[in-house]
DNA sequence: ACCTGAACACCGTTCAAGT
DNA sequence: ACCTGAACACCGTTCAAGT
């Protein structure tokens, strides 16, 4: 029976976003099991690894983020749209705690069930940090992997005791060494 | 017989600092009981806790800093003391894996054998940033707290697989949204 | 097909028992 | 005084056995 099987899968992902919005990124995948009332094995044979069950929690933000770029970017000049998804790029991020050190991670390991997910995610920063730089709004010597270093790096602190509330400070201070402070005409478009 | 005591206590530390070097600060503490060739009881007896053993093996490298700290504050002008001292933290603050998010849990966590330590790098760091804001060499709105939870951050990517030969350049990047640009002129003192 | 849970090889931490 | 190692309560991962 097929149903009972996805009726399973379904569970323990709605337990697992709980038991990982409570304990981060490392949670006890026994723990998981048991409150999902299913074996060890049962969970396993859904999600093979750690890295397959946080893809699966985390896909619908992952997407989301994509589509912002997109939008973002056909929307917004180029340093805005750059500011603003970084926002939400470090927000989303720590929805769960120690996730960015696994994202981080997948982004070099290609075996890993994160991996496509974070190369996108790099691939999307990448597109609007190069167009920033076409206008010469953010820092020539960057590139995408940079970018998603730092971002990680922010989103890492924003998980550490005590951090927390400085995050939108620090957000600021290192988007001012990303960004280049731009004298705006009232048009925002930039010229080629 | 005090001796068997001290001489247990050395060996553990030598031992601790190999496994460490290799595994991380998350290193197994069974592990290096037993290649120290001594009881849990008395790894435990002598470092009670993980963060007091890492502590000892930290202890020379946090002297180091905060005597190196003094130099440069004596010897350089503001914004270069500050920069060279950050570079220092930096490298060696991923001496030992994962030591870094220890570090700014510490600070937080007054009952941590590495919090005294902490408290004293952040001072040292707070008060070469102080000099190069006196002298307008670095941005105003950051405190000591903020300096520390970057230079963690950088010190923590450092750590993460694929990051490490960026360093460099990320710490170029860092730095300099922490530090304003001076035009210098022959002698470096600055005015009070 | 799908599920279960015991089995294995690990942890950190404590503490009675030994010298 | 100091040390030891078993005991306890946990992990992640695998896989034979069940339905």
């Amino acid at each position: 029976m097929r149903s009972d099987a996805r009726s399973n899968a379904d569970r323990i992902l709605a337990v697992a976003r709980e038991v990982v919005a409570a304990d981060g990124a490392n949670a006890s995948l026994r723990d998981i099991a048991r409150k999902a009332g299913v074996g060890l094995g049962t969970l396993y044979r859904h999600f093979p690894s750690r890295d397959a069950l946080l893809e699966a929690l985390l896909r619908e933000t992952f997407d989301a983020l994509k589509v912002h770029a997109d939008e973002l970017q056909a929307a917004e000049p180029a340093d805005t749209a750059l500011r603003l998804w970084l926002r939400d790029f470090v927000r989303d991020a720590h929805t769960y705690r120690d996730v960015s050190a696994l994202m981080i991670a997948a982004i070099e390991d290609e075996s890993s069930a994160l991996h496509d997910s974070c190369v996108a995610m790099r691939a999307a920063g990448a597109a609007l940090l190069t167009n920033a730089q076409a206008a010469g709004a953010a820092k020539p010597d960057m590139d995408g992997t940079d970018l998603f270093a730092l971002v990680g790096a922010l989103s890492w602190l924003g998980d550490q005791p005590g951090m927390a509330e400085r995050t939108e400070h620090l957000f600021e201070i290192v988007a001012g060494s990303i960004l280049i402070p731009q004298a705006r005409s009232d048009q925002g478009g930039a010229t080629t």
